[in-house]
RNA sequence: GCCCCCAUCGUCUAGUGGACUAGGAUACUGGCCUCUCACGCCAGAGACACGGGUUCGAAUCCCGUUGGGGGCGCCA
């Protein structure tokens, strides 16, 4: 069997959002199943709204998710001279025409026809009238006006088009540029593009560009078109919800992984299963199994999916995308990794993002702690102090481990009446500033003998300036 | 208006004619665990859009209706 080929085509006009970012997967999980290619193209032929800056942040985002191209970036603005030699031909054979309507006319018409309750179509003014290039002429393709255009979906099976919904479409603009339909097909064929994986908004593009394989003469790839993903209230995906950059999810504390496993499972299941790794993805991935309904976009889930993987992550991997969060608060060369791992497994239960990871590692991160007003009101008491000053005593030779430790404080609370939650609380907000934080005994353990007596002695200090 | 696609809990899905009292996940509710908050565990509520067929039998096949989505550019 042939090598298989997919790609990705984004539009340089905006930054890869969900829907864009699922598009990428599929395909590249395809490739990746099959072991074949997967290529990157910018589709930059409308220069008005394609801007540099997008093409940067469209190559980070797909980086930044792990997906990694075989060929290209290539850009159609570079390929200029390839859809006009393909144009040339079609021409020449006399499978495409020079049309010299003007856009006025060609819009009036359009209108009226819509008016009539018809469906806009060019009326092939210009198509016998053998006109050769110039200026201001277009180049349309001569579609066939009877019949039907049909092709069979990998997804949905045969998909059948009347002729008469083609119209004789531009491929060439009066500028000399190729149109989207032209310049798909001619990069589709020149880049052994084997199977074409895209949302349903284009199935009915895909007659058009039949039309130009059949007149090329030119076996069209395999086409799978997946259902687009949707917005949570059902609408299309809005900048308010998902249409969001890729990148934007970075920011807010997601892990790339997670966000794969998410989007693989909007509009794909594998049985019961829920979480999967990259790799597991590339196992069991099939094109085949992809729903055929649009999916909606829930943040809930995917906040559910990212707590998943932060919690079932390698706490190295998890320092790894932490660092980015950390690193403009803290100066986390002081730290040892030894210690920042420890940190971060106390945290990692209690997050659904690294954002929230990195607040709630504070503590541990930073020289003095500030207390939670209520908190400290409510707990720092004076019947406290003389525990307090007991526990100072006493650190200084216990073993910093979560039994000794649990029995310790047990004993204490019972010793000096108290019921434990008391004293922990006390203690939490001396080490935390908060009244909610990881369990007692590990904190200890991490932040050590030294940083947890003097911050107990701070808060000594402080119960002392507030009571008395 | 015309053309195309789609239809299982709120959401994501399992299900491909009998194993369905329709399973899982998420969100929600209650409980357990417990030094706080989480995690974890247990339980609860919650869906086959509707109407016709086909069949001994339909969530599963066919038709229609309704609903949702997409397209109808010298945008991609």
């Amino acid at each position: 069997m042939a090598e298989i080929v997919t790609r990705f085509p984004p539009s340089p006009t905006g930054h890869l959002h969900l829907g864009g970012a699922r598009t990428a997967l599929f395909n590249w999980l395809y490739a990746k199943h099959h072991k074949g290619k997967f290529v990157l193209r910018l589709e930059d032929t409308d220069r008005e709204r394609s801007k540099e800056e997008y093409v940067v942040s469209i190559l980070e985002a797909l980086k930044w998710l792990g997906l990694d191209w075989d060929e290209g970036p290539y850009f159609q603005s570079q390929r200029f001279e390839l859809y006009q030699q393909y144009a040339q031909r079609l021409f020449e054979e006399g499978k495409a025409y020079y049309c010299e309507c003007p856009k006025e006319v060609l819009e009036e018409k359009k209108k009226k026809m819509l008016e009539n309750g018809q469906k806009p179509r060019y009326d092939q003014t210009c198509r016998n009238k053998n006109l050769g290039p110039g200026e201001g002429r277009a180049l349309r393709i001569k579609a066939p006006e009877f019949g039907e255009i049909v092709f069979e979906d990998l997804l949905r099976g045969k998909i059948v088009f009347p002729a008469e919904e083609v119209d004789d479409f531009v491929i060439l603009r009066s500028d000399g540029t190729p149109t989207y339909q032209f310049a798909v097909v001619i990069d589709d064929i020149t880049m052994g593009i084997t199977h074409v994986i895209r949302g349903d908004d284009h199935i009915s593009n895909t007659p058009k560009q039949l039309v130009i394989y059949k007149a090329l003469g030119v076996e069209p790839p395999k086409f799978a078109h997946i259902p687009m993903v949707l917005g949570p209230d059902g609408a299309k995906l809005s900048k308010r919800h998902g249409a969001k950059s890729i990148l934007e999810y970075k920011e807010a504390g997601f892990l790339p992984n997670a966000l794969i496993n998410y989007l693989a499972r909007l509009g794909w299941g594998f049985g019961d299963q829920e979480y999967f790794s990259v790799k597991e993805l590339i196992e069991k991935f099939d094109i085949k199994d992809v729903n055929l309904s649009p999916a909606r976009f829930d943040p809930d889930k995917l906040l559910a999916v990212n707590a998943y993987w932060i919690k079932n992550s390698d706490n190295r991997f998890l320092l790894d995308h932490l660092k980015p969060f950390l690193s403009n608060k803290y100066n986390l060369d002081q730290f040892s990794e030894e210690y920042l791992l420890e940190a971060i497994e106390t945290v990692k239960t209690r997050g659904k993002t690294l954002v929230e990871l990195a607040e709630m590692m504070d503590f541990y991160l930073t020289e003095e702690v500030f207390y939670d007003v209520n908190g400290a009101n409510k707990f720092f008491t004076p019947q406290i102090v003389p525990v307090l000053e007991k526990v100072c005593e006493d650190l200084k030779t216990l073993t910093l481990e979560n039994k000794v430790l649990e029995d310790y404080f047990r004993n204490l609370a019972e010793t000096y009446g108290f019921k434990l939650k008391d004293i922990a609380q006390a203690i939490r907000i001396a080490l935390t500033g908060k009244t909610v934080s990881p369990g007692l005994f590990e904190i200890i353990r991490v932040l050590g003998r030294e940083k947890t007596i003097y911050r107990i002695k701070k808060a000594l200090a402080y119960i002392f300036e507030n009571s008395f």
